[in-house]
RNA sequence: CGGGGUGUAGCGCAGUUGGUAGCGCACGUGAUUUGGGAUCAUGGGGCCGGGGGUUCGAGUCCCUUCACCCCGACCA
């Protein structure tokens, strides 16, 4: 008790000081640590685990929408930068360019992809001829780098990981259509997978992606209010099949630019788990996305039979497809209660020789610290079970906390207290991306995503009629 | 990029008026332990962030540079 107040203190404490907190976190857990060169990071088995988790079930989720995996290079040449004034002005600030290789000068400078649009539409244009083949649809896996000025573990970093989703179609509505698909298909990872509630909705002009025509965006709010882009797609309309000359015949023998979209989700999620679920003792991990589910904690180690009793229900669970790890080390019972907890695993065992003696493990859940006792005839099945109850469990008090952190309201000065108080505000915008500007130069709010259409009311800031609604909140 | 802070063992820190480096945890070995961060014994580990200066002598004083953290502004 006193120890363990002690070992809680280890990590900051999240209510008074959460980025600390956060910090503390990803770093003690052994998800991540800091990389030699500013902002960027190693990432650890235990992170990468969660990583590859998450990527197992968006490939399969990515196959059914007929998206095959490539891998485009990582040197982007200056000019086709350049191609897309837009784009060009918004990465321009933060991206790393190589000038010097093998020895000498480059004649033309290249860029390290930012993001991956302008080489992965150069090759487009090579292969799309005709209607005949389109869509084209591909996905690849991959590193980025921008150059950020602030970064923090996971969140923000000048290298990170993740996928980007390219496609080109022979019509408008294809194209956007996909980039509505794709929305949901991250909104679905991220509530089934990681237990994590979205607001999705298209971005404001002012906030959509460089040279994109229209930006789908996914909003987590995490545990102090703040929001986190958690993933964007994107029309892209003709922009970038103009720069890069993507033309197809269509059906009716006519020349055509095609239709785009791109979407992406990073490792930045895994900074939205620990921020979505986490608490004062640390990590909460939801069992889908896990690393470990269950970790065995022998009692008594040496005790006649323990070991061997661990090893069995080891592989009763494994046998049913249960990620489990056994501690065996020689740690105390007490340490590794504390580590595991800290590192989140949902359910606990612990098994003795009094457990043994009565045909039971003693399971503790990590979301709700219950304590039950589960009959090793059925551990399998009374695992699973419970595994499932933690995650359903886990969305739920998720899901209730983004309800807390929404307030509805027409009047501009309670939108800024609510939102400087760790609010999210829904209220009605003129669409105005000026009057949008006024707002963030003011007080630093800026819109998250449209909630929807509505010119019933007026503007919270000029007064004018409003085109939709929309949430404001502080992001990371 | 502005404001503030910190760099000494893997981590957390101490180091007095300048005198050549210490504590706790962690780690190695052996034993005893095990139901909420064990105990004893014993051992290894340091270019005091980097560079320059002052000095007989610098972890300590001065200059400079780099990195990281926090609070803002900007972005996934």
């Amino acid at each position: 008790m006193a120890k363990d107040k002690e070992f809680v203190s280890d990590i900051a404490d999240i209510h008074t000081n959460f980025p600390q907190w956060y910090t503390d976190v990803v770093i003690k857990t052994e998800m991540v640590d800091y990389g030699p060169v500013k902002g960027t990071m190693v990432i650890r088995p235990y992170g990468y685990a969660v990583w590859e988790n998450i990527q197992n079930y968006l490939n399969k989720e990515f196959k059914k929408q007929g998206v095959a995996n490539a891998y485009f290079p990582m040197f982007i040449p200056e000019s086709f930068l350049k191609r897309e004034a837009e784009h060009v002005e918004g990465f321009a600030p933060e991206v790393a360019v190589v000038t010097y290789a093998g020895g000498e000068d480059l004649a033309e400078k290249l860029i390290v992809r930012p993001t991956s649009e302008t080489i992965i539409c150069e090759m487009y244009s090579k292969w799309i001829k005709s209607y005949r083949d389109l869509p084209m649809k591909m996905n690849q896996w991959c590193n980025v780098v921008r150059w950020e000025k602030t970064t923090r573990p996971f969140l923000r970093t000048s290298e990170f990981l993740w996928q980007e989703g390219h496609t080109v179609y022979d019509s408008e509505q294809g194209a956007d259509n996909d980039a509505k698909t794709m929305m949901e298909v991250y909104q679905n990872c991220l509530k089934n997978l990681l237990a994590i509630p979205t607001l999705t909705g298209r971005k404001t002009e002012n906030e959509k992606f460089a040279g994109a025509v229209a930006t789908y965006g996914m909003e987590a709010i995490m545990k102090d209010g703040k929001c986190l882009q958690a993933g964007t797609t994107h029309y892209l309309g003709q922009n970038f099949a103009k720069a890069s000359n993507i033309k197809f015949l269509n059906k009716d023998e006519k020349l055509e630019y095609g239709y785009s979209s791109s979407w992406g989700v990073s490792t930045r999620l895994i900074g939205a788990l620990v921020m979505t679920h986490g608490d004062e003792r640390g990590m909460r991990m939801p069992p889908n996305v896990a690393p470990i589910q269950v970790v065995i904690v022998p009692i008594a180690s040496k005790a006649a039979g323990v070991i061997d009793k661990c090893n069995e229900i080891k592989t009763l669970l494994e046998n049913s497809d249960i990620r489990v790890k056994l501690d065996d080390s020689n740690n105390t019972p007490g340490w590794k209660f504390n580590e595991y907890e800290m590192k989140g695993v949902p359910l606990r065992l612990e098994i003795g020789p009094r457990d043994i003696e009565n045909g039971v493990a003693t399971a503790v859940r990590r979301d709700t610290h219950e304590k039950s006792q589960l009959n090793l005839g059925d551990i399998a099945n009374l695992v699973a079970n419970l595994l499932n109850e933690i995650q359903s469990n886990m969305l739920k008090q998720a899901e209730e906390n983004m309800k807390n952190a929404i307030v509805e309201t027409d009047d501009f000065n309670t939108m800024v207290d609510q939102v400087n108080a760790g609010k999210v505000a829904l209220s009605y915008h003129c669409g105005n991306s000026e009057c949008e500007s006024e707002i963030k130069d003011k007080t630093t709010i800026k819109t998250r995503v449209i909630h929807s259409l509505d010119n019933s009311h007026k503007c919270i800031y000029c007064g004018k009629p409003s085109a939709y609604r929309v949430y404001f909140g502080k992001q990371y």
